[in-house]
DNA sequence: CTCATAAATGTATTCGATTACATTTATCTA
DNA sequence: TAGATAAATGTAATCGAATACATTTATGAG
């Protein structure tokens, strides 16, 4: 293996002129630089990074912490960071804790050992304290879901608001029994959309029946599921906000199984606006949440946290907007 | 920072002690290690895997790269990678290309840099000569997309058997003008699909009309692009063999638009079964590939390779499945 | 042209763990 | 119990690049 000591040799010069021309090409002169390039080139040499992120203590790596890289919610915020993450000259790990807690813990205690400089978690379901504790020792952080806790960069959307407008929307269209399938409520992300679902309805003079909230786990069986429970037990309401397409398009799923029809008999919201919701039919009525730029940002964070700089503002709320397609139809109160 | 260093002195052993605690435990009498270890908790101490790696000249990191994590069929692959990866201490680090060939050959060249110890491609775009250079060097697998080159080791499915299964499927429905909304051709992948759907029509003596294949990108729109037109110019065929869900999700949406019915008016068939093939409506009927075991076949080679392990068989061909939805019908001949 | 200063380069140490080789200690055999 | 062998531990070199500090060379001011 062609080292830089080889190279310096048939350069001629000594070994830190030629670390200098690769880390800090600046501090070399023009001729010498040439020197050492064409040296580096002959000999076919590439910079060990091995010996490199020892010397300097970094690795140019962060870790992606999420609960499913197949959910494409979570999968067009990991291009969001990687696109900024290598403009930037930084790697993407990826840990997929496939829902597990324990996993989830695993690799963020596993960062003492050097392996990534930051981490950017878009799960928090692990106790709080923590999440709390690693947050004071490394470069987090958090996106999509978060915790409670002042000093920890995170980027989302206002979930509240988003929650209320989907719910503000169904209320126009003359709903008044209008069923909330939630996310797990351990998550404060969906204690915030219940937040918001209970502010429209109490806005609009409805009441809140606790019943017509039912907990999910974003996914596409547990809408579905949850959907035929309600209409086998005829608790059928005559809408539904669900926290996520998924459980949106699998609480249709059941409804038309049933015979009954979306929009007419029931109609339907869902929540992140992932690409099979404009493509399925009817085509759904959601939040849209801006998944690439979350990542984007959640990365511009990062990198801020790692070089030391100030951070301003280290709870950035992105727009969330209502789309609407045709899950509701336009049933006038 | 504690160092290992640190922890000799406080257990009153020499470092190398520590170190085959940490890494060659059996070599350390039960006393020491004890005696180390206790040392090592109250000080806090955490292997630095930076030093690990370049001592080792090994980065425990394979990487993955695919066009796009956000496609659910590359993201399945990712999971079985990683589950593989990670009960092997092997963590992954994403290469996603953006369909960018510059991209692709970006993520391969860098490889000398030794900040992987491996590679998985599940894409093969870049020119053969280059892949087969890289493969020479390196451990890389090729996964899903492949070349054509005797030596380098991949997983998929048998291409040119799908393609068929799927075309036979239609020419036994009654279908004669069947159109095939193949991947891109450079692709070996997608010249084995179209040679296994001219090998259908072969059989069943029916004549292979070259209009009939339609290049595509596997993506939603170029489906829906590429059937819209069809219809447009009236060259509506009664069938289409699509290359991925994706498009055949794409020409149903087409077709619908243009007040036609599936199965009734057109039957479709996807590739690869992806989650939202069973979903969405009309179901699809698809050749199902073993995302997930495709992954993890691939990282088995891949730590075989890693671990100048024999490789008896370097092309292994998992099955592929036709799965019979709604899409077809059951027309007649 | 000289001296002061800046730019370029060199020397040698360092990052922290691993490991070849050397030495000490324990275990076993006859 | 001596001597042989195995197990445990220690010493010191090593991985390859980065960098503090020292030295040399170039540049500019007067």
């Amino acid at each position: 293996m062609t080292t830089m000591v080889d190279v310096a040799k048939l350069a001629n010069v000594s070994n830190a002129t030629v670390s200098r021309v690769f880390s800090n090409p600046d501090a070399v002169s023009k001729d010498t630089k040439e020197k050492v390039l064409k040296a580096a080139e002959e000999l076919n040499y590439e910079l060990n990074v091995l010996a490199r992120n020892l010397r300097r203590m970094k690795t140019e790596v962060i870790m992606v912490i999420l609960p499913d890289i197949s959910n494409s919610f979570f999968s067009k915020i990991v291009r969001g960071i990687e696109s900024v993450a290598m403009k930037n000259n930084y790697k993407v790990l990826l840990g997929d804790t496939k829902n597990d807690l324990d996993l989830e813990k695993e690799y963020l205690k596993n960062l003492d050992q050097k392996y990534a400089d930051g981490v950017i978690s878009l799960t928090a379901r692990i106790d709080a304290e923590l999440i709390k504790e690693i947050s004071d020792k490394f470069n987090m952080v958090l996106a999509c879901e978060y915790i409670d806790e002042e000093s920890i960069p995170t980027v989302s959307i206002n979930n509240v608001e988003g929650a209320y407008k989907a719910t503000e929307h169904l209320i126009n269209l003359g709903h008044e029994k209008i069923v909330h399938i939630s996310g797990p409520e351990d998550v404060i992300l969906s204690q915030d959309r219940i937040k918001g679902y209970k502010n429209a309805l109490n806005e609009y003079n409805l009441s809140v029946d606790a019943d017509l909230i039912i907990e999910g786990d974003f996914s596409y069986k547990s809408g579905y599921n949850i959907m035929s429970k309600l209409i086998k037990f005829n608790k059928t309401p005559t809408a539904v906000f669900a926290d996520s397409d998924q459980m949106a398009i699998g609480a249709i799923k059941a409804i038309k199984e049933h015979g009954l029809k979306v929009p007419e008999d029931i109609a339907v919201v869902g929540f992140d606006n992932i690409e099979i919701a404009s493509i399925y039919e009817p085509s759904l009525t959601t939040i849209s949440q801006p998944m690439y730029k979350i990542g984007v940002k959640a990365m511009q964070l990062l990198l801020d946290l790692m070089g030391n700089k100030k951070i301003e503002n280290n709870k950035i709320q992105l727009e969330s907007k209502l789309i609407i397609r045709d899950s509701c139809g336009y049933k006038s109160r």
